[in-house]
DNA sequence: CACCTATGTTAGCCTTGTCTAACTTTTAGG
DNA sequence: CCTAAAAGTTAGACAAGGCTAACATAGGTG
């Protein structure tokens, strides 16, 4: 019995064990974020421009150049990104992978909020940091939810 | 002229300097985020235990005491807590206040998810990521979204 | 083809948030 | 009131992800 058996206080308490989860869950998440951004951007980079150029990536991304260095030496070490010194950066298969589920479920979360109609500065503002927290389960919600607000319900 | 005068890419090009900002913004409410996770979880212990003791913030935060130790010190640093050693942690008013509102949103968000058919743990666990992502804006539209949901849109 | 400027890298520093091991203080039972 | 267990703190390590300053390379232009 835990807290010996309360008299039901005021806030909702769904155990500590529960709430540890959820608090870990966001710590992993926040683990795998820089690769996520990084494989994303590095993918929409290439079909814009033909490469990935740390510089490019390091303005889009708001971060110094030497940064960039490091991380993708980083994701390189972790099999996403394949390249040689000096040259553009390309993604591996397991990189590729990487960045198409992360560009779906960007576009995903940013349909919703339109859906929602929120301004699209904001939608991909907040969407940026939203994606990485998103579950399977919950994304599929916003793509239930996304086509039935479009048909203006 | 961007990109001087492209024939339109496919993908979609909102400029660097925006997803810079956007990147910022995901960079910006992340150093906020211990701060606020530590406040509302501070205050829940109050209203739930009648005060907040180190043991159980560690316990429910999933993490061990010294973290926490460390964490409240830097918390009173900021003027969110008061406290004398080897005592319970109290919030200052700036410390109230911020609970509150961060209460406030984690609420909006999780109501927000069950409206959308996500069941009660997945919705928790994705809240615990996203509160720390919704704009104001974002937060709004969830209230309305909300209500709209359940008179069973 | 030599050189200047863009681009890229290296080295080294900083802060945040986590940990373990060891020590200290508080508190509750006998 | 003494003492053992629980709670809390300190010290020190580490990884991630930022930064600046200084150095290295690649490439386009004169
Ligand atoms: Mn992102
Ligand atoms: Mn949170
Ligand atoms: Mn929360
Ligand atoms: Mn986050």
């Amino acid at each position: 019995m835990p807290t010996h058996g309360r008299v039901t206080p005021d806030a909702t308490d769904r155990g500590a064990k529960a709430q540890a989860e959820g608090f870990a869950t966001v710590r992993q998440a926040h683990e795998s974020e820089m690769a996520e951004d990084y494989v994303e951007l590095i993918a929409e980079l290439i079909e814009l421009q033909g490469e990935a150029r740390p510089v490019d990536i390091a303005e889009r991304l708001g971060v110094k150049p030497p940064t960039v260095t490091k991380n993708i030496s980083r994701l390189k070490d972790a099999g996403l990104v394949s390249r040689e010194r000096y040259r553009a950066i390309f993604l591996t298969p397991a990189g590729q992978k990487l960045a198409e589920a992360c560009r779906r479920r960007h576009r995903i979360v940013v349909a919703f909020l339109l859906s929602l109609g929120i301004d699209e500065d904001t939608a991909e503002r907040d969407a940026e940091g939203i994606e990485h927290h998103v579950s399977e389960n919950t994304l599929e919600a916003f793509e239930r939810a996304t086509s039935r607000f479009e048909k203006k319900c």
